[in-house]
DNA sequence: AAGATTTTATACCAGCAGTCCAATTTTGTC
DNA sequence: GACAAAATTGGACTGCTGGTATAAAATCTT
């Protein structure tokens, strides 16, 4: 993104968090980023679209921060999960974007919404799925649920400490706290099986966001087409390549594959395939994890 | 209210219930009742007038109805208060509220914003309050906090459950459900010490949400028609008369006042006035901590 | 220096909330 | 039923919004 358009978004998110989407005009924008109109809507096609930039710029550097997190630490340690969840929470704070998001998700605009609702799904899988890792296996089948119930708690502990505008609120409380509720609710829930989501919806309504329609085979087709082209450089190609290879072998080595598509991913980060190669990723990512590759 | 007010306030409701508030038009309103524009502002000055009018509706009903609903019923059962959160979320369900409720809560428009608030921490104060009437009194200090807790796991599930368009979610059981993980965490919660909402900044937020009208002189006038009455035993009325010599001095002196009025709250615990004695306590502590006395 | 691109500044459109007001209809009262 | 008071209508008007269009100026490329 071009350096002064990323001013732009940077005054856009200020102003934003100061008074709100809605009620921040353009016009405004315009004054405190000192551009025109014209350059504004040469930027972005409107005022979603500068919105959608600022949702994107979020989720790119989230992902970002998180993949290089746990690199080389126990998948298991509870604090390694405090840790990942704390720092997530700490920048999403620290701009202001948590408050962005709720408006955004209760407010009439379907587009953003959909974008919204896209990612804290994501969020809720991936935080379900540590969950998993940290308390266990048998848990797989509630691990969606005890995802929710402790954002819920996340959510409406720290909403309610903003409004008190309490000075001492410190994040790593709360989730450690709220980490050993969850504890006690996933064996009851396990102990007792009163899930209340029902699980085959579940799937149906996560797939929706993530693109679980994909096939092993699906994707190395895709894979192939996109090495014809020609427009790669050598290291894209090859980690390509690689993929593919691993794709055909069975069984899949989970931890070979995981290192390549975190790999892929990167490599394509400057590229403008960067959303088609997060959607394959993240799409065999899923089933990976489902265990039905 | 005027019948054909209400009939225009019903209209409004069903159009915010279908496209959100910010995404109707005045325009749509009067359409859709067959009004004129001068009829529109010959009711509500504003739209957000005609929003605030929905809301008084509401809670209207919502006080009305649940004081209807615990006459004669035991505190203590467990059965009692599901059924008493039961209703409340399904009327607020079935006219769609909730949802105009967390559009207003997480958009910009701060007067709304207060009224919404403030019927959400009595609501959430009503709930501590029965709880520590359910779990019983050792569990006080906390019960703000479990409340909290409480809707932040039910509105995340419910929410997310109508995500997922799940037909069969039933919320009698995420109620019943996320009561027995309450009990559970209200347990470590007495257990461990682990609050992470400071009590006294609570006091603060609380109080500024209940009787902020209050003045000094209110205050005395209320108490000296309390003690008229002869229902009091003689603490009570010394207490009162204690509270009330302090109020008349100039200047008050905070420390005394403070621990006149805890022993005050303490004193009619047990007595069908704690309700209104808290309000008043409530609303002197806000004025003293403001230093408005 | 010439040409391409970006930026600016402004005028313009339609839709919005809200005001104002004269004309009309409804209603209550005798 | 007559008549005054009150409620309702509907349109003109203001000022703001998001968004379009465009000509002139500034900046970048080669």
């Amino acid at each position: 993104m071009n350096k002064r358009k990323k001013a732009v978004v940077d005054h856009a998110i200020s102003l934003f968090v100061e008074q709100g989407i809605a009620n921040t005009s353009i016009q405004d924008i315009l004054e405190r980023a000192s551009i025109s109109k014209g350059t504004f809507y040469n930027y972005f096609s409107s005022k979603n679209d500068c919105v959608e930039a600022i949702l994107e710029q979020a989720r790119y550097d989230a992902t970002l921060m998180r993949s290089g997190q746990m690199l080389g630490k126990d998948a298991k340690d509870r604090d390694v999960l405090v840790e990942q969840i704390t720092v997530l929470l700490l920048i999403n704070q620290s701009r202001g974007l948590d408050m962005i998001y709720e408006e955004i998700l209760h407010s009439g605009d379907k587009e953003l919404k959909k974008l919204v609702l896209k990612s804290r799904v994501l969020e809720l899988q991936w935080l379900g799925q540590r969950f998993i890792e940290v308390f266990g296996e048998e848990i797989r089948s509630h691990s969606f649920e005890a995802a929710v119930i402790y954002y819920g708690i996340l959510q409406h502990l720290t909403f309610t400490g903003r409004l008190m505008n309490q000075q001492d609120f410190k994040f790593e409380i709360v989730i450690k706290n709220a980490l050993r509720y969850i504890e006690k609710i996933v064996e009851m829930l396990m102990h007792e099986q009163t899930s209340v989501l029902n699980t085959d919806d579940l799937h149906k309504f996560i797939s929706s966001f993530v693109a679980i329609e994909l096939t092993r085979k699906e994707v190395v087709e895709q894979l192939e087409q996109f090495k014809k082209s020609n427009d790669f450089t050598k290291n894209q190609q090859e980690i390509m390549e690689a993929v593919t290879q691993e794709l055909e072998q069975q069984p899949i080595r989970n931890i070979v594959l995981e290192s390549l598509l975190r790999t892929m991913t990167n490599e394509f980060s400057d590229s403008e395939m960067i959303q088609v190669v997060k959607e394959l990723t993240s799409g065999l990512w899923y089933l990976m994890k489902q265990q039905k590759l």
